[in-house]
DNA sequence: ATTGAATGTGTAAACGTTTACATATCGGGA
DNA sequence: TCCCGATATGTAAACGTTTACACATTCAAT
């Protein structure tokens, strides 16, 4: 059994409410009682019940994150960023993982609203469109991916621009028959392909098609693949992600194919071996520290003021230029 | 306001005790009740307050997971893990992260111990093994690192057997002067180094020598590129996490030295990059999701039996043999 | 001397559950 | 008929906080 607000009373000789009061730092207090309170709060190694503080609040001091893919470093280093923030802040995050999958989503959104927490962060599905009603939510932040129809607190990069950098990256060096490999259920792959197409504009013959599949490393490998057998084969490929990039680039390998003379490759993230395999590989880097930490704010800010305008920020990515998209 | 036991109870005609029995599902009920109280739980939207329920029990449906670097895929593939078994069970899972911040241990077990956790999972720093009091704390399981001198619930490779294996693949391959990269805060390192130098019995003059630096991507480079520049230079390396490998790699790349003729590479871990890069890297695979789920099952069982015996579970690294470790 | 604000403290209610205990009804075996 | 166990339900206390309210004291201004 652990020690409660009562058993400090009892030792400092006064009633729970000036332990309370002493230990928020609110109220009226003589300087007597916050001695002998703080003393005997040392004494007897008493710590708050925070299920307690949160029963009686309504709500806690934590914040849940939904993140669609844990695995994948663009989230992990949003999660860091997000943590140091809600610290620094005095809350705590829950993180939750959902694979892309909207059941799982679902679950956890009940999940964190009957933990009461005081915020979410989420990096929506594209079937949360519909289910979601924010008005039984707590305060809610979007990330990396925006509804178009329903407004609210978000923080993306615009990834049309992005990807339509990209893909010019590699027709600026010289690419004739682009291939694009895309998320199936991601929220973001919409962005990107429209920006995909864009880069074309006026030279349409110059792409040679758009395909997808399901984020994962061996998805993006058996695409490749699949795509190499075409006929006409694809000269260049864009990668929606570092997941899929990484089994495209191994497939890429393992036809025997030769870059930047043979086939020409971007992606977007910067995964860890694009600066040093050979050649180089040309990426989108996402802000992804950035984007935690301006989603985690405007979290902390919608907590304070649930009646402020609604934020929509938008960060750019950053083109990093390798050996990988350009032609001899 | 959120809806209560109460409103359900005066919706269905009866009182609170017998919703809470309903959906307790423990206790007599007659069917007419079950089906009233059902009906209204389903009109109103009714959900429980989890808040209210741990209060009352004194803990919550919440595991904890302390992480020393979440952008450490092995350690996102454990979370990924233990979150599934949690959910099977029950429970959800507060993720944290310590970047082996012995200060952001300490304050993280506080923490979780304040909200009242059912149990916390944690892969502790080194310095922790005199602060950390399990007397005073929720059932906790460690992974990854144990004490050798504490006593407690753990789910560990076998550092020193991985590293020697992994050494002893570069002997075999016919090098002759190998150096060994080793993380300097890790728990695990200093297994790893004595399995590293283990695997040089009778043939001490073929270790070229050991060298740490914090687990970083940049340090591990750093690193590389001073022990490269000694006399005379290594002809094969150890590292002893992916994040070292990839900064060291780079640092080989860098050096324009050429693998497996030149230099020969093995590492623990299997990052993405080392099935494709040319040669592709000899590794120790950890079983992470092994790790996760073994350790989230002995937590599992730790609270529903807190007396149960302690169990030490020991896993094995599997080696992958590629190119890189083969001379010629 | 009287008033009233400022200061300090205690009592008790409330947050939403679970559950021990009391109570009530029913049916069956003596 | 009487009693007892099984079934069913309600009442109220408890979990550990925060805080509205009441009350008491002090001190300055009238």
């Amino acid at each position: 059994m652990s020690l409660s607000i009562k058993d400090v009373a009892q030792r400092a000789g006064c009633s729970i409410a000036t332990v309370s009061r002493v230990l928020a730092g609110k109220g009226y207090i003589s300087e007597e009682a916050r001695q002998k309170v703080e003393a005997a709060v040392k004494e007897l190694g008493y710590r708050p019940n925070r299920v307690a503080r949160s029963l009686r609040a309504q709500k806690s001091r934590v914040i849940g994150l939904i993140l669609s893919d844990i695995c994948n470093p663009f989230f992990s280093e949003i999660s860091r960023a997000v943590e140091r923030v809600a610290i620094r802040h005095g809350y705590s995050v829950l993180i939750c993982n959902t694979d892309e999958d909207p059941q799982k989503e679902a679950h956890y959104l009940k999940l964190l609203e009957e933990e009461k927490v005081a915020g979410i962060l989420l990096s929506p599905t594209r079937a949360s469109a519909k289910s979601l009603d924010p008005a039984l939510l707590p305060p809610l932040v979007l990330f990396d991916r925006k509804f178009p129809t329903v407004h609210l607190d978000s923080v993306v990069i615009d990834n049309e621009e992005a990807a339509q950098k990209l893909t010019r990256t590699l027709l600026d060096g010289g690419y004739r028959k682009i291939a694009g490999l895309f998320g199936a259920k991601s929220f973001t792959a919409s962005g990107r392909i429209a920006g995909f197409k864009a880069a074309f504009a006026g030279m349409e013959d110059r792409m040679h098609g758009i395909y997808q599949a399901p984020a994962f490393e061996e998805e993006g490998n058996r695409l490749m693949k699949e795509v190499l057998k075409q006929e006409p084969a694809p000269d260049a490929v864009v990668c929606s992600s570092a997941l899929l990039a990484t089994g495209a680039y191994r497939a890429l390998r393992e036809n025997g194919l030769r870059m930047p003379a043979d086939m020409g490759f971007a992606c977007f993230d910067d995964p860890a071996w694009a600066g040093f395999v050979e050649p180089p590989v040309t990426v989108i880097r996402q802000p992804a520290t950035a984007i935690g930490e301006a989603a985690a704010e405007l979290l902390m800010k919608r907590i304070d003021d649930p009646a402020r305008p609604v934020s929509e920020i938008g960060l750019r990515g950053e083109l990093i230029e390798r050996g990988s998209s350009r032609r001899g």
